[in-house]
DNA sequence: CCGAATAATTCGAACGTTCAAAATGAACGA
DNA sequence: TCGTTCATTTTGAACGTTCGAATTATTCGG
C-alpha cells in the first residue's frame, strides 16, 4: 500500500487547485457544479480522504468529545451509563464526531486527564456522566473554561451555576407516575426501597414516593428502607418490609438491582403477586418480567449534544456567560409496564 | 486564557533552539543535564504541552485505538465486553496511547466506520471484541493490511491465518475445571445449560463438560439443554432438566445470565442446594452468591496490546506475515468459587 | 462592447510538531 | 597548536490541511 493521496493529488488530477479540492469537501455550495462533480469524480477514484489530525492542527478544532468510562460497580445499574456510552457514540458519529474514552482513579486523576486532553487538543469537549453532591469537577472545568456537559443535575448547589450546562431525567416525576400506577391498580400501602441519604438522584426519587404514596407520619417511615444498591441488598430490604405487622402491598425500587432482590424475597415468602417496580429498565428488568422506569437515554445524549454544540454543527459552544438561554435540560422517564406491577390484577401466579 | 505555548515559546523562555525542547520531551537522555533542567523548567513554568495534532501529523502515526462498542444485548455477559472496553482504556493509558469508540450496524457497517477512522489517519490500529463463525471482517482486515487484534479466535478457519493477531480465553479449559470441582465436591450427574450450535465460543465450552461430566451416550444428551441466552430462557431450561425421570445433581451453564435463571428455577423447585456454576463472573454472579468461571480480562488485554505494539512501545506492529513467532494467545481462565457450587456441603439451606 | 459587479478559483502562508542534516562546542591525543 | 572524534545544539524543511487575500472568469446593465 503506497502513501495515501492528498489533496494535492486531488488538485492534480482534477486539474484544479488545493484550495477548490478543499471547497469541494467543506462547501461545496460555492463551487460551480461542473467543477464540483469533476473533482468529486477524482476524489473517488482516488480514494481521497482528509488527514484528521492535518485538517485538525489548521482549524484548531478536534471533532472530538471526551467521557471517563467507569467501571460498573453493580453490572445492572451500571448497564445504564453504558448504553449512554453507547448512544453518545452513535449519536456524536451522526454529527461527525468522535468519541474518546479513558479511565480515572478519582475525581483528581479525571481532572488531570481531561487538562492532558485538551491542553494536546485531542478533545475539544467532555461529558461528565453522574455528578456528586456539590461535585467538585465541574467547579474546576468552569473556572478553567472547559467546554463540558454533565448528565447529572449539580447537586447540592444553592445558585445554579450558570456556567453549568447539564441534562438530567426528573427521577421525582418518575417515581411519582409509577407509584400512581401501582395506587390505580389497587396498591394501598406501597413500600420504598432507596438509597441512604444524602444521594442526589436517590433523595429526589424517594421524594417522588413520598408526594404520591398517599402514605404520612410514622405509616411512611416504617414503609421507607434505605440501603445500599445490589441485589441481595434489595432482598433483605424487601424480607424486612414483609415482616412488618403491617407490610407494605406493593414496593416502589430506586434501581432494577434492589427491585431484583425484591422479586427474589417476595417470591421466598411466597408471595409472588406483590407488584414491585424498578428503575432504570435494565436488560434484566425486561428478562425477569420487572416493570421498570426508563430514562429517555436517546433524548438524554441529544440534549447534551445540542447544548455543547448547538443544534446541529460541530463547533463547540464555549461554556455559557449567563443564562439567558437554558443551559440545562430535564428530561422525564417513563414507566415500561410488565407482568410484576399487574400481578394484582391478573390471574397468573408469578410463572 | 491567551492560546497555548508552542515549542517556539518555550525555547524562547528557556533560550534554546526548538528542537532541543522537543528533545527534552522525546529523548530527554541526548540532551546535556543542565539544559533539559532549564528547559523543563520553562515547560513548567508555561505549562506547556504538545499539540497532539501537530505531532500526529509529523510523526504519522496517531497513537489511537479504535474499538466497537456494541449495545448489550443482554446487561449481564455483555458486561464482560463493557469491562473489557474499561480494562483497555487503563492499559492503553499507561503506554500512551488513546482509545476511540464507535458503533456499527452489522460488520459491513463496521468495517466502513474503520476504513473511515484508518484512512483519516484517526486511528492506528484496531481490537475486534468477539469473532463470529468464519468472520468476514477478519479477510478484509488482513487484506486492506489494516492493524488490529481480536479478542476472539478465528472460529471456522481451517488453517489459521498467519496474518490474524488474537487472544482469547480456553472455555473448555474453564468448564472442564468447573465441572471437576462440582463432581469433586459430590454431584454425580452434572447437567449442562448452554448455546445452539453452531458458536464457537458456545461449542468450546460444551466440549469441556463433555470431556470432564463422565457421563455417556444417551444420558448424556439428556442432560444438555441448549438455548439462547437469558434469564428466562436459563430457568426454562433448567426446569426442564428438574423434571427429568433422572434429573441432574448439579447444573453448569455457558453464562452467569442462564445460571441465574437457573437459579431461580431450583429455588421455584424447591430445590435451592442444587450447586450451580455460571460464567463470566459478572457482578450480578458476586451478589447472588453465584460460582462462575472468571475470563483473566487484565491478561487478555495486556496480551492483545503486546501483540499490536509490542512489549512496550506505542508503535503499531504491522499484521505480522509469517508465523514465527505466535501471533495469539490463548489464556486460562479461572474458577471463582462462592456459595452456589458448595450448597451440597455446607448445611445453609440458601440463605 | 465596456465597466462594474459578482462568481469562481488560485496563491501564499500558517497551524505546531519532528526529521535529517548541518553546525557548533568540548575533549583529547599527537 | 592542530586535527579528530564525539557530544550537543541548531537550522531548514516537511507533514496535509484550511484561512485570508488576491486573482481570474463570468454575468449583466447600459
Amino acid at each position: 500500500m503506497g502513501r495515501m493521496p492528498t489533496v494535492d493529488d486531488v488538485a492534480q488530477a482534477a486539474q484544479v487547485s488545493r484550495q477548490t479540492v478543499s471547497n469541494v469537501i467543506n462547501s461545496p455550495e460555492i463551487v460551480r457544479e461542473t467543477t464540483r462533480q469533476r473533482v468529486q469524480e477524482a476524489i473517488d477514484r482516488l480514494g481521497y480522504r482528509p488527514h484528521a489530525s492535518a485538517r485538525r492542527l489548521r482549524t484548531r478544532k478536534s471533532s472530538t468529545i471526551g467521557v471517563r468510562l467507569d467501571p460498573l460497580r453493580d453490572g445492572i445499574s451500571g448497564a445504564v451509563l453504558d448504553r449512554f456510552v453507547h448512544k453518545l457514540a452513535e449519536q456524536a458519529d451522526a454529527r461527525d464526531l468522535r468519541v474518546m474514552i479513558f479511565t480515572a482513579d478519582g475525581n483528581a486523576d479525571e481532572l488531570a486527564h481531561i487538562r492532558r486532553l485538551r491542553d494536546g487538543s485531542d478533545v475539544d469537549a467532555f461529558v461528565l456522566i453522574g455528578t456528586d453532591h456539590g461535585d467538585s469537577r465541574i467547579a474546576w472545568l468552569v473556572e478553567n473554561r472547559v467546554p463540558f456537559v454533565s448528565f447529572g443535575r449539580p447537586w447540592g448547589a444553592e445558585t445554579p451555576d450558570p456556567h453549568h450546562r447539564w441534562v438530567d431525567v426528573d427521577g421525582r416525576a418518575g417515581v411519582r407516575d409509577a407509584v400512581r400506577h401501582l395506587r390505580a391498580n389497587g396498591a394501598d400501602r406501597v413500600a420504598w426501597i432507596g438509597w441512604p441519604s444524602p444521594s442526589g438522584t436517590g433523595d429526589e426519587r424517594r421524594a417522588g414516593w413520598e408526594e404520591s404514596c398517599g402514605l404520612e407520619g410514622a405509616d411512611r417511615v416504617a414503609l421507607a428502607v434505605a440501603t445500599e444498591d445490589g441485589v441481595t441488598e434489595g432482598r433483605r430490604a424487601a424480607a424486612a418490609l414483609l415482616e412488618l405487622p403491617e407490610p407494605p402491598d406493593a414496593i416502589m425500587c430506586a434501581s432494577d438491582s434492589l427491585a431484583l432482590g425484591a422479586t427474589m424475597a417476595t417470591q421466598a415468602a411466597g408471595l409472588a403477586r406483590l407488584p414491585i417496580v424498578g428503575f432504570d429498565n435494565t436488560p434484566v428488568a425486561a428478562a425477569v418480567g420487572l416493570s421498570s422506569i426508563e430514562q429517555p437515554l436517546d433524548e438524554v445524549v441529544a440534549a447534551a449534544l445540542t447544548l455543547l454544540f448547538g443544534e446541529h454543527g460541530d463547533d463547540v459552544q464555549p461554556n455559557p456567560d449567563s443564562d439567558e438561554e437554558p443551559g440545562h435540560r430535564l428530561l422525564v422517564p417513563r414507566l415500561v409496564e410488565r407482568r410484576s406491577s399487574h400481578l394484582a390484577l391478573d390471574g397468573n401466579p408469578g410463572a
